[in-house]
DNA sequence: GCAAGGTTTCTACTGAATGTAGAAACTTGG
DNA sequence: CCAAGTTTCTACATTCAGTAGAAACCTTGC
């Protein structure tokens, strides 16, 4: 349930990046303009498709009420992140272990944030 | 470069468990009693293909020098878990937005240990 | 030195996931 | 009711993973 395809990738980068829902020919256009794209026009089909396996992967929900359907992403990237790290860890019985060598693999500013965060520091979570 | 599949992952559970080298015929043996598979014994062929896929993954390496060439996880499952957790955490600009919800999810018990870790705490680490 | 048996490599097939899109079905404003 | 836009169906190519037979490759006992 984890890895995704490039153009799926693509979808979601945009979709998390913009806070309105979208529509397919949107999300078309604004993929023919995005970097990695050197103006190759997608068929809108293509966007379609690619939606509807998101949709079924929970990534992304629509709107089907309005006419052109407009999609939006699940979750935030934040929160689909903290859910692959939590896939990772999840298959891993010491869990410590791994994130003692993690937090060994951050840099400093990471691990002061961290160290707020845990001091009840908090900024803005919820639950996830 | 992330994602395993059943019997790639089965295969370095084994690699990951036992600290010697083991040969295909040995691995075959252990996943015919493994758990998840009741009995049922791939051809080394089989085990053999897929250490060959992981050694190009550069997971696992092997010594060619005996005759039964013998395979070896090439990191910890730890080492391991932490890469993909970095991978996930590499698409994403805003890494500290990530650590705090992830922070967020963990038990009490580990935000515990994340902060005796933080604060020089270590118990094991090496460099990754 | 050589055949036999174990070991490794090549090649191949199947099924799922992904990129891609045409054809067909559907919806709705005029 | 119809044309234009929208969505769904269907389909094909490619890649990855599971699976393994056939062929090539050692090594060792005779």
């Amino acid at each position: 349930m984890a890895t995704l395809g490039d153009l799926e990738r693509a979808v979601m980068d945009l979709l998390w990046d913009s806070p309105e829902a979208q529509t397919a020919n949107g999300l078309r256009d604004a993929l023919a303009e995005s970097a990695s794209a050197d103006g190759k026009e997608l068929a809108v089909t293509t966007v379609l498709t690619v939606l509807a396996r998101l949709e079924k992967k929970n990534l992304v929900s629509r709107e089907r009420d309005t006419r052109p359907h407009r999609y939006r992403a699940v979750m935030t990237r934040e929160e689909h992140t903290v859910e692959l790290m939590n896939d990772a860890l999840g298959t891993v019985m010491d869990r410590e272990a791994v994130l003692a060598r993690f937090i060994g693999g951050i840099s400093d500013d990471e691990a002061a944030a961290l160290r707020r965060l845990l001091d009840g520091g908090r900024a803005d979570e919820q639950p996830a």
